[in-house]
DNA sequence: GAAAGTTGAAATAAACATTGTTACAACTTT
DNA sequence: AAAGTTGTAACAATGTTTATTTCAACTTTC
């Protein structure tokens, strides 16, 4: 199983937005069309961006733009913003473990810590890298093209 | 999205292997009463789990045995044994980055060494527990229930 | 204020993944 | 030989992801 390409292509439209921004109307077709991701999709990503306080976008005025300092968002930002876990974490558990057996009724108890700790660990190395350094180094290998 | 339950089904049939072994056989069929999971979706765990030599069954003789020490068998054993993951890492990549794009011919590339900092950290989180730690809590819970 | 272009959103479809189910051959033990 | 078990294939049911179609609401520009 995999995390959903909506948190790669949420990536990628901020750091067009961020690279393009000044010199253009980056608009969902745009996007659609850097990404190879549906022009839909792609608004519906930028919304779910919006709801986070990522980005700004307004109907009918073309044109995306960030809510606040590339150096302030990070991939984890993105990743939760796209919602990219539900409710119940990145594990999913076997549901109906069986309350007679002595293990089944306590395996999840045991597990649960762990499982948030690895997910833990997965979140704070999201959090270890802000858009900031995407852009940096996307604009470095541009101009060594 | 989220790593599928045969993950968590594996650790608890592993621990069921451990805590009843001694006492009676272990079958497909006990550990689909203890899980709650399908006996067959069961076998197929176990088959995933042979072949990573974490167990052992055999055709006709009922009953799974731990093929090593819970000691030396790990969460990340399992989590990969049960293939969470499928080759190309936990994250889903977008497909089709336009490579006109100069953002589009380079995310990946920029992205791809933290995507797999992200991953490795969780399945080092995961390499840090051992069945052994899982087998002991379960035994204490159920001695003090 | 009309035209053109855009966003937001709903409804639906297509593709894929996960889990459960049925069925049965091959095997082991008794 | 009988009973119980594993391994495996085929299929069904369900859920998730991504794409597509459609259109109302909005903004900008002429």
């Amino acid at each position: 199983m995999q995390i959903t390409s909506k948190f790669t292509a949420a990536v990628h439209i901020l750091t067009c937005i961020e690279v393009f921004g000044g010199e253009m109307r980056v608009t969902s077709d745009f996007l659609s069309g850097s990404t190879g991701v549906n022009a839909v999709i792609v608004r519906n990503v930028l919304g779910q961006l919006r709801e986070a306080g990522i980005v700004e976008t307004r109907q009918g005025s073309g044109g995306a733009h960030l809510a606040k300092p590339i150096s302030e968002i990070t991939l984890y930002d993105v990743y939760r913003a796209v919602e990219c876990t539900n409710d119940t974490g990145l594990f999913r558990f076997h549901e109906n473990p069986n309350a007679k057996c002595p293990v089944g009724r306590n395996i999840h108890k045991v597990m649960d810590g762990r499982l948030e700790a690895a997910q833990a660990a997965l979140e704070n190395e999201l959090k270890s890298t802000t858009l900031a350094e995407i852009v940096a180094d996307t604009k470095k290998i541009i101009e060594e093209e």
